[in-house]
DNA sequence: CGCCTTCGGTAACATCGTCACCGAACGCCG
DNA sequence: CGGCGTTCGGTGACGATGTTACCGAAGGCG
């Protein structure tokens, strides 16, 4: 088995000292499907390292409504956490286990500690940070110009690879919320995706059945 | 004259060494209105600390299509810039001097340097990730389902925020790349304002006639 | 089996993006 | 000043999407 700490390709060149100094403080912990890891009001107090599992982040609004604004998945970390932990900032997002966890988590003296003393520690926190800001640019982009058949087709597949199979888990209610937009527009997109015999469907159950299709589709319209 | 460091409170609690060291690396640069500062393909080789002006920040499709993600006020630092600096990932948006800027250029090797040395200095540049990011959150909330005529008003109550002033020098599509909607949307929704009293507009001009209404209305249509 | 909850389908309407076109305002220049 | 080209704003028609209001079907559970 190898160590938890050579499962992040960002700390292959992590310094001798600081590298012991994670290995002793961070602790191993499982966290149950569904938890809430952090959400408004509940700021955690310390930094997450992603063994196995997905966190999903998704974003609230008053009305209820709920968007999700993007994954973090095995190797990654939380920076959401982290900029929670390093500028005591609030924030409107809420994490959620979108499977079981296994994650590696890192108290805050000690990831101070690593800020200041590992250049490399430094690199893999702001290497996330700037996956995180580009990707929110990206997102920003797709929402406000991409059309939503492609955006489904798109969202279709990235589910499917996540699952690592054809074969989703998924209500057009869920699809909605991915998508922040309206359950019926899924319904409606889904309908003409099924007439097309790109994908079937049964109740909270989707197939698809023709994935080159789709990827087509989906690079034919980019945002 | 104060020095340009204490115009930045988030300096205040500054390690004097590293002070010192910002000081004497730190120049001071003029930017003539709009010099595009950073985009892809151009990476910058500096942090750039706004002492006076404004940077525009947005993003570009394919398409040609643009959509303002936001802006960097004085006192604020160019956070992709240390996204770029400290990640070395590409980006894809673009920032635009949109007045004439004061900026102080801290080159690459000395941000480093602060950032290794400084905990006050990792803390400023980690407050404005952070901000950043809940900033985005909020844009992709607001893009996703909130309705035109709220954003439009908002928007205009923030330009004429940032101008001092309520005549705006704006037109129509300018207003559109703001909002990454379409001319003729904010037209139809311009002319719904104009007919209730609130603004009046000239070719590329705006006059706020009823701020207090357009806050109400702004405010009545959370995002 | 009966009941309740969740899920998906549908219609009608409102909003917004897209396309096409036009005239008005402005800058420039003869 | 007047002509001319460019930019700006207005408008109608249409398609795509969000909203509202239902309804029936599929499952879960007793």
């Amino acid at each position: 088995m190898t160590h938890w700490l050579d499962r992040f390709p960002g700390f292959a060149m992590l310094e001798p000292g600081i590298r012991d100094t994670l290995a002793r403080a961070g602790r191993v912990v499982t966290v149950r499907q569904g938890t809430t890891i952090f959400g408004p009001g509940q700021p955690p107090d310390s930094l997450l390292l992603l063994l196995e599992g997905r966190v999903r982040v998704q974003q609230t609004t008053e009305a209820g409504r709920e968007i999700v604004l993007y994954r973090v998945h095995a190797g990654e970390s939380c920076v959401l956490t982290t900029a929670c932990l390093l500028a005591f900032e609030d924030y409107t997002a809420t994490g959620v286990a979108e499977t079981e966890l296994e994650a590696v988590s890192i108290p805050r003296a000690t990831f101070d500690r690593a800020m200041a003393e590992s250049s490399a520690f430094r690199q893999f926190v702001f290497t996330a940070y700037s996956r995180r800001i580009t990707d929110l640019f990206l997102t920003v982009e797709e929402i406000a110009f991409a059309r939503m058949d492609a955006r489904l087709a798109a969202k279709l597949l990235e589910l499917s690879d996540n699952a690592g199979s054809e074969t989703l888990r998924a209500t057009h209610g869920t699809l909605a919320t991915e998508l922040g937009t309206a359950r019926e527009s899924i319904s409606r997109q889904m309908a003409e995706f099924v007439r097309r015999g790109w994908v079937e469907q049964r109740r909270g159950l989707i197939e698809i059945a023709d994935p080159a299709a789709l990827r087509d589709f989906a690079h034919a319209n980019p945002v």
